[in-house]
RNA sequence: GGUCCUAUAGACUAAUGGUUAGGUCACCAGCCUUUCACGCUGGCAGUAGGGGUUCGAAUCCCCUUAGGAUCACCA
């Protein structure tokens, strides 16, 4: 049997996280046994719909890396692949189970479900459908069936859930699942406005479109005995089910807004990368091996297993990816690095001076933090004069006669020829050797004095990339301005 | 509340009946060093509890507890 598996989202925003799990985890099925990975949009609530959102989807999908052989974008043999277009089918496959007794009417108001839901409530049951007690095929002969929808009377078509079996399916990830049968509900499958439910849709789309695996979320375990029930009262063949443990909160709840950024495209616009993003999405809830972290896209496609995935909701612990982003970091050639960032400075009207000076920038200081996107925030001073100072390093580094010793070494820088990072590296042990100091001497008060921060990289490093001009200026400025 | 799912350190996980319960993040310490990082070395910390089965249980079974999901004319 050929694999074919579906990513279908509802079109009602943003790409969420979990979202983008369990894509990449249908993708990564797909591609390693050489199957087909379709998109499907399922848009049949049509009071949830969001202009754009099928497009925004896409663009995240890609992003990461997810490609599809079938989609609405892309078209293929099992289309149309948006819900709202195969309108027709559904009606038509719902009357099919009305023909065969699988189904039934029914034309209970809102009202009317209320107060059933309240009288069930009251009695201390749990809830379900009381087929017997409402206005349906049950209770209603024939003749008054037909009246009603002639009078065009809404209705819906319920499932004729055969109570009392148990039903019981296979699921990769967790074993044998088995639900009571008295406690599935007679599932409405087309609802009054003409709309199916998910249920109806999903299942006949998954048959026509003919999937091989359903990956999905956790979430969808509760109702898939009735889509069991519903394959069986097609007489179609169920496919393999396979359901995802959640991506949870801190507080181990359902991954969701309150509790930091859900959308995707919040941490590409955070400058995260798509490698440590996918590596880090793909490592929650599956694991290849004991001992390492760090995977590419097709060394993921190459290892990954469905078996192995995990039973139990993981928690997504945004430390461990920005660790890993600092990893990738660390790793991509420059060039890629100023791709990623360019565009970003710019957006925000940030001047980074020049490509070759920004490419020096970043690589002095690619260690030293976690995210690209960091860099102006990090160290603005390799861009402008530094406009604050940190006081405790001042109070910690400025003795009493380090104010002329900085006096006098800019006379003496005045007079050289070179700037780099030799000449001034060497120039300057020289100068304060002289003096019968120590490097460290100098060295903390003109970082203080030059960046206005503790920390940093390499002084040397730091002053041959600015102009030996800008290094006086700035400590003259230091002199004259703040330690005075 | 009903149903279903789950349970290895603070977090992600490895160990498919036999290991001293392994790795990573975070945290802590040391080394390196002109600072801050990186890096390196080391450390802290775990099989939820209780019963079985077995020569032997993190692993299989049962109970308890805890957490989660779900119970719409939403997906």
């Amino acid at each position: 049997m050929s694999v074919r598996v579906r990513f279908a989202p509802s079109p009602t925003g943003y790409l969420h996280v979990g979202g983008l799990r369990t894509a990449l985890y249908n993708f990564l099925f797909a591609r390693h046994y050489d199957g087909k990975m379709i998109l499907r949009i399922e848009d049949t609530d049509r009071t949830r719909f969001v202009e754009g959102a099928t497009e925004n989807l896409i663009k995240y999908l890609e992003w990461a890396g997810i490609n599809f052989d079938e989609g609405p974008h892309i078209g293929g043999d099992y289309g149309p692949y948006i819900q709202s277009e195969r309108f027709d089918l559904y009606r038509k496959y719902a009357m099919q189970l009305i023909e065969n007794g699988k189904a039934y009417y029914a034309f209970d108001t809102s009202e009317e479900l209320e107060e059933m839901r309240k009288r069930i409530q009251a009695s201390g049951g749990f809830y379900r459908y009381d087929r017997m007690a409402m206005r349906n095929q049950f209770t209603l002969d024939q003749q008054e069936i037909k009246q009603l929808i002639d009078n065009g009377t809404p209705y819906v078509i319920r499932l004729k859930v055969p109570y009392d079996q148990d039903v019981v399916f296979e699921d990769i990830i967790r074993g044998t699942v088995s639900v009571k049968g008295n406690e599935v509900d007679d599932q409405i499958l087309l609802k009054s406005d003409g709309f199916p439910t998910y249920h109806l849709a999903n299942v006949v789309d998954d048959h026509l479109m003919q999937i091989s695996h359903v990956i999905r979320g956790e979430e969808w375990l509760p109702s898939t005995p009735k889509h069991v029930l519903l394959y069986q009262a097609f007489g179609w063949e169920c496919p393999a089910f396979a359901h995802l443990p959640l991506l949870l909160n801190k507080d181990k709840s359902k991954l969701s807004k309150r509790q930091g950024d859900v959308a995707v495209e919040d941490y590409v616009a955070k400058g995260y990368f798509k490698e440590a993003f996918v590596n880090f999405i793909a490592l929650l809830g599956w694991n290849p091996t004991a001992d390492r972290e760090i995977y590419s896209l097709d060394e993921l496609i190459q290892l990954f297993n469905l078996e192995k995935v995990n039973k139990s909701g993981a928690v997504f612990d945004i430390n461990k990816l920005n660790w890993m982003n600092a990893q990738y970091l660390r790793s991509k050639p420059i060039d890629e690095l100023l791709e990623h960032i360019i565009p970003h400075l710019e957006q925000i009207k940030f001047n980074y001076i020049n490509k070759d000076y920004l490419k020096s920038v970043i690589e002095l200081f690619r260690e030293r933090i976690e995210n690209l996107y960091d860099l102006p925030e990090a160290v603005p001073y390799m861009f402008d004069k530094p406009k604050s100072f940190d006081e405790d390093f001042i109070k910690k580094h400025w003795k009493e006669h380090t104010t002329d010793l900085v006096k006098e070494y800019i006379e003496a820088i005045k007079k050289l020829q070179d700037w780099n990072y030799q000449s001034s590296h060497d120039f300057t042990i020289q100068w304060i050797e002289q003096k019968g100091m120590k490097l460290r001497d100098i060295v903390h008060p003109l970082r203080i004095a030059v960046t206005g921060k503790s920390g940093g990289a390499g002084l040397f490093e730091t002053l041959a990339l600015l102009h030996k001009q800008d290094v006086i200026e700035r400590l003259e400025y230091f002199i004259e301005n703040v330690i005075n």
